[in-house]
RNA sequence: GUCCCCAUCGUCUAGCCUGGUCCAGGACACCGGCCUUUCACGCCGGCAACAGGGGUUCAAAUCCCCUUGGGGACGCCA
C-alpha cells in the first residue's frame, strides 16, 4: 500500500531524472545500501546557508553509505510557498552540485495522502475534531505567557467529539502520560515528558496538514531512515515520534545537527550579512570551499582542513559531528576558497570566473589566454571577484597607468632602460622564458644595474599598476605584441611628463 | 517563564566515550621573521583556551552534581 502510493506519488511528480537513475543506471539502483536520507526545505525564500548545510550532511550520509537522497519542497503553506523560493532552492543545489536521486517531491501533490492518514488517526481514536478559533487560542497562549506558565493548547475540544465541519481542524491526542525518548545519533538519549507536549494541529482548517504531520507522513511513506536537521526541530521530534507510534509506523534514526550561528552567537540571519548562496556565488566564492566550509563547522575529521567532495563522501560520519553550535566565520571561508582556487585547475575556475569578466565588460572570447592569466592569479586571489579584477590588465586593450604608480616609477630616468628594453624585445624573433631571461642579463651589464631597478617601472608599464604576478609570468602571457605595445606607450607616458 | 540542547584559544576544532602519554594539538585571524622584482603563495616562530564551584580518584579537559552563561522550542510557520 505504502509502496504503492509511493510509485503513485512518484509518477506524478515533476521530476525526470528519477527515471534516468533507472534506465541509464539501474548497477547504482541494485548496489545502493538501504539508506534514505532527504532534504525537505520549506519555498519561502531564498536557499540560506544553513539550509545548504543540512541538505549536506544528508546527502554525504546517503553518499558515504551509497544510500539515497531525496529532494522534498514542504509546501504546505500556501500563502509564503512561492515557485522563485523553489527555482531558487533547485538552483542553489545544482550550483553547489548537491544531486539527488528522487524528487522534487511537492507536499501540495501529496494532499490525499495525508487525508488518508488523518483519516486513519480519526478512526482509531488518536485525532479530533476541534473549533477552537485562532482568536481564543491566541489569548490563552498570551494569559499563559503572562502567568509564567508553557503555552499549551489546554484540550478543549479532545472529548467534546466533534463531527467535521467548516472552520475545523484536526488535533492530534497526544499521550497524556509517560515519556518519549529520542534516540538521537548526535544529541544521545534524550527525553520528554508527554504532559510537556499538547494536542498539536495536524490539519489545518484550509485542509492542509502542519509540518509536523506532513513529515512524519512522507518520511514514513518515502522510507526515509535517517533524519538529519537542525537541533531546533529537536523539540519537535517527540510530537512526530508520537505520531509514528500511533500510525504503527517504524520510527527512523534521527540526528540533529547544532545550528549555525552569527558573530554575536544568534541564529544566523540576514542581519549577519549575507545567508542566501546566491550572494556567495556573486562574492565570487567556488561551491567545493563553500561545501568544504560548510562540512568542517560542525564536522571534524582530525585535524584536516581541505577536503575535496570524494574526501568528503569518503570520510563523513555522523559520529564525527560536534554537539554544539558553531559561529559563521567569513574569514576561514575566505581563506578555504583561496586554498580551493589555488587547487583546481583553472579550466575548471574560468567558467565559475565568466561571469565576473562579463559584468566588467572584458573580452572573454580568447579561453587559452583568459586560462593563462588565471594561472598566474590564483595564489593571488581569495575570491574570484578578486580575481576578475586583477585579470582585467590582461584582457583591457589600452591599460589605464595609475596616476601614482606613474608618478613614482616611470620617471625620466627610466627613459634609456625602457627604449633598450623596447628595442630588444621588438627585435626577439624566439619569444621564450629563456631568451627572455638573456635579455634582461645583458640589459642588466649593459645600464650596470640590478634588476630590481627596472622591475617595478616595468610592471607598471605592462600592467598599471605595482601589484601584479611576477614580471616574467605576465610577460609571457600578455605575449610579445602587447608587451611591446605597452612598453612603447610607458616610453610615450615618460616623454610626455618630462615636457609637461 | 516552562521544557530541551550546549559549554576547550577571538573563531572553527582535536583530545573527552575507554581518566595518567595534555603545564592541551591543528586551522583561520593577528603579530614577528625568512624567501623575494611588487603583491601574494610558501616556510619558520609568537600570542591565545579546558566557564565557575563542589565531589569521585593516587591522578580529571576527560566521570558525577550544582551554578553560571549561551542557544533552541513553546504557531491553523516550517
Amino acid at each position: 500500500m505504502i509502496l504503492l502510493i509511493l510509485l503513485l506519488n512518484k509518477a506524478c511528480a515533476i521530476q525526470t531524472h528519477t527515471l534516468y537513475n533507472l534506465i541509464i543506471k539501474p548497477e547504482t539502483k541494485i548496489n545502493m545500501g538501504n539508506i534514505i536520507t532527504r532534504f525537505a526545505p520549506s519555498p519561502t525564500g531564498y536557499l540560506h546557508i544553513g539550509g545548504v548545510r543540512t541538505a549536506l550532511f544528508n546527502w554525504l550520509y546517503a553518499r558515504h553509505n551509497n544510500g539515497k537522497f531525496i529532494l522534498r519542497i514542504e509546501d504546505t503553506d500556501a500563502i509564503r510557498s512561492t515557485q522563485e523560493s523553489t527555482d531558487a532552492i533547485l538552483d542553489g543545489m545544482r550550483w553547489l552540485g548537491i544531486d539527488y536521486d528522487e524528487g522534487p517531491f511537492l507536499q501540495s501533490n501529496r494532499l490525499d495522502i495525508y487525508k488518508e492518514y488523518t483519516q486513519k488517526l480519526l478512526d482509531s481514536g488518536h485525532a479530533y475534531y476541534c473549533d477552537c478559533t485562532p482568536d481564543m487560542l491566541e489569548a490563552k497562549r498570551k494569559k499563559a505567557l503572562e502567568e509564567n506558565q508553557k503555552p499549551k493548547y489546554d484540550g478543549t475540544c479532545r472529548d467534546k467529539g466533534l463531527k467535521q465541519g467548516h472552520d475545523m481542524v484536526i488535533r492530534f491526542k497526544t499521550p497524556l502520560t509517560g515519556a518519549t525518548i529520542i534516540h538521537d545519533d548526535i544529541k544521545g538519549n534524550v527525553s520528554f515528558q508527554n504532559t510537556e507536549l499538547d494536542d498539536l494541529i495536524i490539519q489545518k482548517s484550509d485542509g492542509n496538514p502542519t509540518y509536523n504531520f506532513a513529515v512524519v507522513v512522507d518520511d514514513a511513506t518515502m522510507g526515509i531512515t535517517n533524519i538529519i536537521r537542525g537541533d531546533d526541530h529537536l523539540n519537535n521530534t517527540p510530537r512526530q515520534i508520537n505520531i509514528y507510534e500511533a500510525l504503527g509506523l517504524p520510527v527512523p534514526h534521527f540526528a540533529h545537527v547544532p545550528m549555525i550561528l552569527g558573530q554575536d552567537k544568534t541564529g544566523l540571519s540576514k542581519r549577519h550579512g549575507a545567508t542566501a548562496v546566491t550572494m556567495y556565488k556573486e562574492m565570487g566564492f567556488l561551491p567545493q570551499a563553500i561545501i568544504n566550509y560548510l562540512a568542517r563547522l560542525g564536522w571534524s575529521h582530525g585535524d584536516q582542513e581541505i577536503f575535496t567532495l570524494d574526501e568528503l563522501i569518503d570520510k563523513f560520519s555522523l559520529k564525527n559531528v560536534g554537539k554544539s553550535a558553531g559561529v559563521f566565520n567569513l574569514e576561514k571561508l575566505e581563506w578555504l576558497n583561496s586554498q580551493h582556487i589555488i587547487s583546481t585547475p583553472s579550466e575548471i575556475i574560468l567558467p565559475h570566473l565568466m561571469p565576473f569578466l562579463k559584468k566588467h565588460s572584458l573580452p572573454v572570447d580568447d579561453k587559452d589566454y583568459i586560462t593563462a592569466g588565471i594561472e598566474t592569479l590564483k595564489k593571488r586571489s581569495k575570491t574570484l571577484l578578486e580575481m576578475a579584477d586583477a585579470i582585467k590588465f590582461y584582457l583591457a586593450d589600452d591599460i589605464e597607468i595609475d596616476k601614482k604608480a606613474g608618478e613614482k616609477f616611470l620617471k625620466a630616468d627610466m627613459l634609456s632602460y625602457m627604449e633598450d628594453i623596447y628595442l630588444r624585445l621588438e627585435k626577439l624573433e624566439k619569444y621564450t622564458e629563456k631568451s627572455l631571461e638573456n635579455i634582461f642579463v645583458q640589459i642588466m651589464e649593459t645600464h650596470q644595474i640590478k634588476f630590481g631597478k627596472i622591475a617595478q617601472p616595468l610592471r607598471v608599464a605592462l600592467t598599471g599598476t605595482t601589484v601584479s604576478p611576477g614580471i616574467f609570468e605576465i610577460i609571457i602571457v600578455l605575449g610579445k605584441k602587447r608587451v611591446v605595445k605597452r612598453i612603447k606607450n610607458a616610453i610615450q607616458y615618460i616623454k610626455m611628463i618630462k615636457t609637461s
